[in-house]
DNA sequence: GTCTATACGTCGATAGAC
DNA sequence: GTCTATCGACGTATAGAC
């Protein structure tokens, strides 16, 4: 019995131990982000990650219980990602934790939108298969239910400035809640067509910025 | 041998029984419609649709290979009626087969998509079971696809009315095909939330038609 | 992590069509 | 008379609860 107890607090997970594993299941992570870029989804089987990731099939099994955990683990990485790379794009306060310098002016809600517009369009095209898995190509339950927090988020960006916008007068009135959910939805639609046909259409982004503007009601130029 | 091919001829299905098994089919596909309206996705197990269609479980596999198969073909019958719905409520050509009255003048774009958005957005709201479904629950990869064709569909309608709007002058210059595409999008998108949520905002429809309108170009009255 | 419950899909028997 | 469609109960897998 205190032998068993003994065995048991030496077998508790040590901090280093519990590194080693995060550091692990990272390494994973990132090894399947790099099979799907480059494969799509239909190339991304647990044999093609582990062998990327440099280990064996069982030990990948040994931190995700199954694809479906693995794949939703990949999507949170992805989308954090690509969530802080357009609001970094279009948010005016601050990037990351450096303030902006105070002889920058606040950037209007047209500069913000349109930066916001186009970072997370660019990014997408620039990797398709990627952008194609997030966004639309049916995968699995699980991941869809991811996609709803990831358009969420997104959302966020928008609203924000869109209510700074209405608020000082640079946009009319209206939802920027329901604004911002509808540029989401919008920009993801029209993407899935490009990506899906590996069209990299040089008109797309500057088009989806266009429309982005007029739906705001942003003052013609 | 001669019995045997006298037999076979006697059992091939005649013109009789061909047509009660296309009527059962759609007999299931209704009662699996109605299902879904009543309980939602959760609620469409193979063994509620038998009782609704007042068969057994069995039979349904007679037409069915299975829950992926009959979930298709409730999509696709659905996706047919609300496409037709909102054709005849944006198109200015002609409802079904009987030509426009010559006295009445024809629809402007800014009516046939105020007319379509609000008639999809009402539709989808009044039912919001069936519409979930449609638009974003997380159901199955054979859905998923299904789900493509629907929005194109939608998209079709509006190409339709925005390109005879930018011809006609009503529109600002623009592409007709990435601004349908980015309204159903958008459309979608909005509608999501309180269609999971069950909360029929009375606000949502003019909301979504006023976004249209501005993302359209049209001039503000 | 285990356990239970629900639901998918199958199978043999029966009844009815041709 | 023969064959096939229908029925409904059962096996098994999976998902959700504790």
């Amino acid at each position: 019995m205190n032998q068993w107890f003994t065995s048991c607090v030496a077998y508790r997970r040590t901090p280093a131990v519990q590194a080693r594993l995060d550091a692990q299941a990272g390494s994973i992570v990132r090894a399947a982000m790099s099979v799907l870029s480059r494969d799509g989804y239909a190339g991304l089987s647990m044999a093609a990650v582990a062998a990327e990731a440099g280990v064996a099939t069982g030990t990948v099994y040994k931190t995700f219980s199954g694809k479906a955990e693995l794949v939703t683990a990949v999507f949170r990485e992805v989308v954090t990602r690509e969530v802080a790379a357009v609001a970094a794009a279009g948010d005016s306060a601050r990037l990351g934790d450096v303030p902006v310098p105070a002889d920058t002016a606040p950037k209007t809600a047209r500069e913000r939108v349109t930066a916001a517009v186009e970072t997370f369009a660019g990014r997408a095209l620039k990797n398709p298969k990627l952008a194609y898995v997030l966004l639309a190509e049916p995968v699995d339950t699980a991941v869809d239910t991811e996609r709803l927090r990831f358009r969420r988020a997104f959302a966020e960006i928008y609203e924000t400035a869109i209510a700074d916008g209405v608020a000082g007068g640079q946009l009319p009135p209206q939802d920027p809640r329901t604004t911002a959910t509808a540029l989401v939805g919008a920009i993801g639609e029209v993407l899935v067509g490009p990506l899906a046909e590996q069209l990299e259409s040089e008109s797309v982004v500057p088009e989806l910025v266009a429309f982005a503007l007029r739906a705001l009601g942003v003052p013609q130029e």
